[in-house]
RNA sequence: GGCCCCAUCGUCUAGCGGUGAGGACACCGCCCUCUCAAGGCGGAGGCGGGGGUUCAAUUCCCCCUGGGGUCACCA
């Protein structure tokens, strides 16, 4: 059964790249009728931040990725969080230790500071210590680490999926660490041992570990285990080119969904970043992105996320995708969060559709929609000119509009079109400080349906309001 | 710098020897129009360079260049 998993580290925000790397894992696992797993890789106890591993099972929910197994679900091969499978990396290191493929070395950080400056990276000095002094000093309490012994000479063989074979001259993989000194595992280990004993058949990965594969391969091998499939994607770039990091841009799922940025648009985004579908489609949902995926159609060049075009598609879900009733309850929370309240479900429906061309996320919704849902907006500087311009247009306005049996389009738009007809305007001389009078903008839905919506009172009062604003005289 | 990966419009990409190099975002113009959008139509814009292979290269191979990754008791 195809096995595939995220190995995330709690070490901050939850990344766009997670996101990412999350994504294919779901979908080639889910494409092949196999189990998607969530591991947490704590072993970095420096690094590690509170609350992190919430958050980014958070974001998992949030996008709709859901897994098989994990550190709150559960499963068949828990603990799903690495501090809790200590003792396990401690045996393997032990047996390797024990059959000669791998050694104690006891250099200090400050030794191994000077070695790296002296030679250039770690030379494995410490294999020359004699096992049984090396145990002695061990069990005399000395402080050690466990490095895996890279054979020399000799060259190492690794397949990713995506790319062919590459073969690496040991002479490039250093005998890297595979049991800290304060008894965690590094990376390579933990994530080997787990992958192995989690059943990991496909690991699909960010591009940035595709260098230390050859470490894990040689792992594999020292164990006898079955070498996995390795699928490394390319890296995110931020608009400089440079990988996405905190520095060149929002790396935060969680700044996107604040933004009003849909988890059904992130995740098209991101599979658009690498993926494309035979078709050409750009839109598309989760299960039809697994229903059509094949890694043939994966780009490896590196793509930039371009917050532009997320945009337009997270407007293209809020017009073409969301029923008015999905939409309305993804604004809510926006709303409320700005302190704005909403008549009734039924108004906010109307507002959402006559909104809904003109907003590209939740945000800017409530940003620009702000008047619908209080009399007290605020007056843009623009419309309060208009205002001013059009003070006895407004007034006469008021006249009229109060003169009117109702508010339907088919009894507004006569009245007004007569309105200016008569007094030889040009309906947009009408039409604007009205409508600067009632939204305090000049950017709005059309007039027949705000109108509409606003209803005769309260469209009454706001031009009162307006006229208020310009004060005596 | 060593090693590794990658390389089509500004950006995301299609292309898998013979195409007027296609689409999308962004940009520009026009249409629609009470404003702003949305939408429709049109435009501008690309195969990094050099060698091969071939009747024929964007496409296959090599070199260069460029970009990225990686060289920790971080992942």
């Amino acid at each position: 059964m195809v096995t595939t998993r995220i190995a995330p580290s709690p070490t901050g925000d939850p990344h766009v790249g997670t996101a990412y790397i999350a994504l294919f894992n779901h979908v080639w696992a889910r494409k092949n009728g196999g189990r998607f797993i969530v591991r947490i890789e704590d072993t970095d106890r420096a690094r590690y931040v509170p609350g992190a591993e919430e958050r980014i099972l958070e974001m998992l929910r949030w996008l709709g990725l859901d897994y098989d197994e994990g550190p709150d679900k559960g499963g068949p091969h828990a603990p799903y969080r690495q501090s809790e499978r200590l003792p396990l990396y401690r045996r393997h290191a032990e047996e390797l230790l024990q059959r000669g493929l791998a050694y104690r070395a006891f250099e200090t950080p400050e030794e191994l500071e000077q070695i790296r400056k002296e030679k250039g990276g770690y030379d494995g000095r410490a294999r020359n210590i004699p096992p049984e002094e090396a145990e002695a000093r061990a069990a005399a309490g000395e402080p050690h680490v466990i490095r895996l012994k890279v054979p020399r000479p000799g060259t190492t063989e690794v397949k990713d999926e995506l790319r062919g074979t590459v073969v690496y001259d040991n002479q490039e993989i250093p005998d890297v660490v595979l049991l800290k000194s304060d008894g965690y595992p590094t990376y390579h280990l933990a994530n080997v041992v787990d992958d192995h004993l989690m059943g990991v058949t496909d690991v699909i990965r960010g591009e940035e570990w595709l260098v230390s594969t050859p470490i894990h391969v040689l792992l594999y091998r020292a164990f006898g285990w079955a070498v996995p499939k390795f699928y490394h994607m390319p890296l995110l770039r931020a608009p400089g080119g440079a990988k996405l990091s905190k520095r060149t841009g929002h790396t935060s799922v969680d700044y996107y969904r604040e933004e009003g940025i849909l988890p059904e648009a992130l995740l098209n985004f991101l599979a658009l970043m690498g993926f494309s579908m035979p078709d050409g489609r750009e839109l598309f949902s989760l299960s039809e992105l697994i229903e059509a995926f094949s890694w043939e159609r994966v780009h490896l060049g590196g793509p930039v996320f371009d917050t532009e075009k997320l945009r337009w598609l997270n407007g293209k879900y809020i017009r073409e995708v969301l029923t008015l009733d999905e939409l309305a309850e993804r604004a809510k929370p926006f709303l409320a969060r700005a302190g704005l309240d909403w008549k009734s479900d039924a108004y906010l429906r109307r507002v959402l559709e006559l909104m809904r061309p003109r907003f590209e996320t939740l945000k800017e919704f409530v940003e620009k929609a702000d008047y619908f849902f209080t009399d007290d907006y605020r007056f843009e500087e623009k419309a309060l000119k208009e205002i001013q311009k059009g003070a006895e247009i407004l007034k006469e306005l008021k006249t009229l509009l109060s003169s009117l049996p109702d508010f339907r389009q088919e009894t507004t738009e006569p009245a007004l079109k007569a309105f200016a007809e008569e007094r030889g305007l040009k309906l947009r001389q009408v039409m604007q400080p009205l409508r600067a009078a009632i939204t305090g903008r000049l950017a709005t839905p059309g007039m027949y349906e705000m109108l509409e919506v606003l209803g005769k009172d309260a469209v009454l009062r706001r031009i009162e309001r307006a006229l208020a604003q310009l004060g005596p005289g």
